[in-house]
RNA sequence: GCGGUCGUGGCGAAGUGGUUAACGCACCGGAUUGUGGCUCCGGCAUUCGUGGGUUCGAUUCCCACCGGUCGCCCCA
């Protein structure tokens, strides 16, 4: 077999894709209680969306978008988040302008990153994620991190940790970043060339940083929260409170600055700490972005969301043992032996589909005991038995495979009989 | 982009410079002319990742490439 899929790529198989369903639909209920709805945006943007959204600085668009052009030669980009896309989608449907404030949004979106693949890491991802346009009340933070948090209790998730930063807002950001080029600058040749860079372009990440982590200098850095100007303490004071009152408990981390430009105040990131997780442990990160919108061309609005790996929830799900409740039994199977009777198999499997039963039956021509391991492999809960005797005196037997116990009824009154054993069974 | 490690049937996994590439699971058939989960018997690899090289001869040695996997950076 040479044609493989591309690198980073894969497929998710049925027994997994069950999972997933099962996963995406819990999550989908969760959104509903809370009130959110559904976005769909295009799988491509124009680069500038993100160039713009997302921040030229980042390592997003410097080294990890899947950037093409049409025939048309416009530039356009596999998206590799949801915020700046749901925000171009926003301005451009003029949603701002919709009566029902705030626009409490959800998706689930493949997302696209030029990396190299490893655990945790594809470069196609699935993304289920929140946005919430419209509002600056602390209270909205809160709600979105509980949301969060309650997509992974609900799936029983415990091992969780959540860590919660302010970045302030655009005055103290600004004060803050002057006061880390001040701090790294007589250090600048100490540092690793990313940091050096970043010093130029996005200081805060510098602290961020893995590789100068036991740098001295990052001991002695100063605190985000120490420059947080009144209005950006009092706000995430107000988060933190509500967090509190709803039991929520969380962890501050100065040094979570998140790796894209468009955050400000409230940055979060959830991790797993289960055993056997793997080297990666962020499951969601999300934060506030106020000035976003305004920077894609609507007007002034405040927002607020978070992305959620799929495929890194179910690693953690791994992790911690939970098993998701997958039915993977089948009602029926029908059990047809001889070409005679083939054609009456066909429709009486037709008729009982029509009639909300599930059933299967054999297409390999396999002999009778062949079929019943079929029907044991797909764990079927009844099975129905047609042969040419059957057929000639217009019945079936209908096997209890559980029991082993086999009766013998008309063709006309299969369909009920089999409904009627389904109800019983699913009564008990 | 950098580093470790690996690449034999549907899956797991032995193996050797030389002519039939173990074994297990799964699957298919038979023993049992129409009744499952047990047992026994049989069947099931012609690119041993790809391409070069060394050699009389390579799946086995060397090189390159591709891919998987784990880690670094960063993140979901």
């Amino acid at each position: 077999m040479n044609i493989k899929a591309p690198r980073g790529t894969a497929d998710v198989l049925p027994q997994d894709a069950q999972k997933w369903q099962f996963v995406e639909n819990k999550i989908k209920n969760i959104c509903d209680q809370f009130h959110y709805k559904e976005i769909r945006t295009p799988l491509f943007e124009h680069t500038e969306v993100f160039q713009r959204g997302v921040g030229d600085s980042t390592d997003i668009v410097q080294k990890e978008m899947y950037t093409f052009e049409d025939r048309g030669g416009r530039s356009l980009t596999l998206r590799p988040e949801g915020t700046a896309s749901v925000a171009r989608a926003f301005v451009q449907n003029k949603m701002y302008g919709e009566p029902s404030q705030p626009i409490k949004l959800f998706y689930f979106m493949q997302m696209f990153r030029y990396e190299r693949p490893q655990q945790g890491r594809m470069r196609q991802l699935n993304q289920f994620g929140v946005e919430v346009l419209g509002s600056a009340d602390p209270a909205v933070d809160a709600e979105v991190i509980d949301l969060a948090m309650t997509v992974y209790q609900e799936l029983g998730l415990s091992s969780l940790k959540l860590v919660i930063n302010s970045l302030g807002d655009a005055e103290s950001r600004e004060d803050y970043r002057n006061a880390l080029i001040t701090h790294f600058t007589p250090h600048r040749e100490e540092l690793c060339s990313d940091c050096q860079n970043r010093l130029d372009q996005n200081p805060l990440r510098v602290l961020d940083c893995k590789t100068d982590r036991n740098h001295p200098a990052m001991g002695t850095a100063p605190s985000i929260l120490d420059y947080l100007n009144d209005e950006s303490r009092e706000y995430f004071d107000k988060v933190k409170e509500y967090l509190t009152l709803m039991g929520i408990s969380y962890e501050v981390d100065p040094n979570l600055v998140r790796g894209l430009d468009y955050y400000n105040h409230t940055a979060f990131e959830i991790m797993s700490e289960a055993e056997g997780f793997g080297a990666i442990t962020t499951l969601a990160g999300g934060g506030r972005y106020n000035g976003l919108v305004n920077q894609l061309g609507g007007p002034d609005t405040p927002g607020i969301g978070f992305g959620m790996g799929i495929e890194r929830l179910l690693m953690a799900l791994d992790a911690e043992n939970q098993q998701l409740p997958i039915d993977e039994t089948i009602d029926c199977y029908l059990i047809a032996v001889g070409e005679e009777v083939e054609k009456e198999a066909v429709r009486l499997v037709h008729e009982l589909r029509k009639n909300g039963i599930q059933v299967d039956k054999d297409y390999q021509g396999r002999k009778m005991k062949a079929q019943f391991k079929a029907a044991d492999r797909y764990q079927a809960k009844m099975v129905l038995i047609l042969g040419e005797d059957e057929l000639k005196k217009q019945v079936i037997n209908l096997k209890d495979m559980e029991t082993g116990e086999q009766i013998e009824v008309s063709i006309q009154s299969v369909v009920d009989t089999v409904a009627g054993k389904l109800q019983g069974g699913r009564e008990k």
